[in-house]
DNA sequence: GCGCAGGTAGAGT
DNA sequence: ACTCTACCTGCG
């Protein structure tokens, strides 16, 4: 049954979460309530305005406690500790600190596999609004319609089975244009058992990365993400084009990734989301 | 109208 | 190996 969970967290902010754009499924409900879809799941948050220090958060969920415990509180990456990323940051360095700051409530969720890639495919050339738009016309026509405990309509994302039986450019009734191949023809590899995701969660950054590659439509770039976001292999280090302007604008001798061996994948999350937010858009 | 938005595959040097 | 371009679609 549904019920009010309400924690403390530091390094925890919804809306920069939200923003950061990994998910694509998580929106602002209204002022101060965000609402997210993930694994077939419904959940919505809100921070507690009674609370003197901004640090308590309530999560409202079909599973209750239990749900939140099992589930959620993984996804949300709570038991890490941010601040110890954050205090790595090299004191000389302002713009990662500045960045850091600014972005300090991010944390990196451990979405699921198939969303991600589907997701990702997607993302190509594309901005955020219309990726938000493609997911959600995916979703409405190919996932599966369920009640949350508003009364209202959410949609699961589909299966790969689900999309392995449409024909190649049959996504583009989604607007997904060119990459509509790209989704059907995954769909298809993962659908036939031609490449486990079960096997890539237990693979390492690079052995999973390369996997991830072999799908038509994956790129260096895409495959970062997934390893990211899904299976939160924190050394990737997606770089897109506002990644690759701010490297060569702020660290023309390269970005130190040795200092943040095996985390560099938060301090990337840092930046984009300082650029991003920065660049007028979101 | 035209360039661009969280790239990538495929063809051509 | 590296460089170049087409690719859907909608929004400024």
């Amino acid at each position: 049954m549904k019920s009010w969970v309400t924690r403390k967290i530091d390094n925890f902010d919804i809306r920069q979460i939200c923003e950061s754009g990994q998910c694509f499924r998580m929106r602002q409900k209204d002022e101060n309530r965000y609402s997210v879809i993930a694994s077939g799941c419904y959940l919505e948050i809100m921070r507690e305005e009674k609370s003197e220090n901004k640090r308590e958060w309530s999560f409202l969920c079909e599973g209750g406690e239990e749900e939140f415990e099992s589930f959620w509180k993984e996804y949300f990456d709570l038991e890490t500790n941010y601040a110890a990323y954050i205090a790595q940051i090299h004191p000389k360095d302002t713009y990662l600190r500045d960045a850091a700051e600014f972005g300090a409530g991010i944390r990196i969720l451990k979405q699921d596999l198939w969303e991600m890639i589907v997701s990702f495919l997607i993302s190509q050339q594309n901005n955020i609004v219309r990726i938000r738009r493609c997911i959600q016309n995916v979703c409405e026509k190919y996932g599966e319609a369920r009640t949350n405990f508003c009364g209202e309509l959410y949609y699961t994302f589909p299966t790969p089975e689900a999309l392995a039986e449409l024909e190649e450019d049959e996504l583009k009734v989604c607007n997904l244009g060119y990459r509509s191949k790209y989704v059907v023809r995954t769909a298809k590899s993962v659908a036939s058992g031609e490449t486990e995701l079960d096997r890539i969660y237990k693979m390492s950054y690079r052995e999973a990365r390369e996997e991830l590659l072999k799908f038509y439509g994956v790129g260096g770039k895409v495959a970062d993400c997934i390893c990211l976001f899904a299976l939160h292999q924190l050394q990737a280090f997606p770089v897109d084009t506002h990644i690759s302007q701010a490297l060569s604008a702020h660290y023309p001798r390269g970005f130190p990734k040795r200092r943040y061996k095996g985390f560099e994948g938060v301090m990337q999350q840092y930046i984009f989301y300082w650029e991003f937010s920065h660049s007028g858009q979101s």
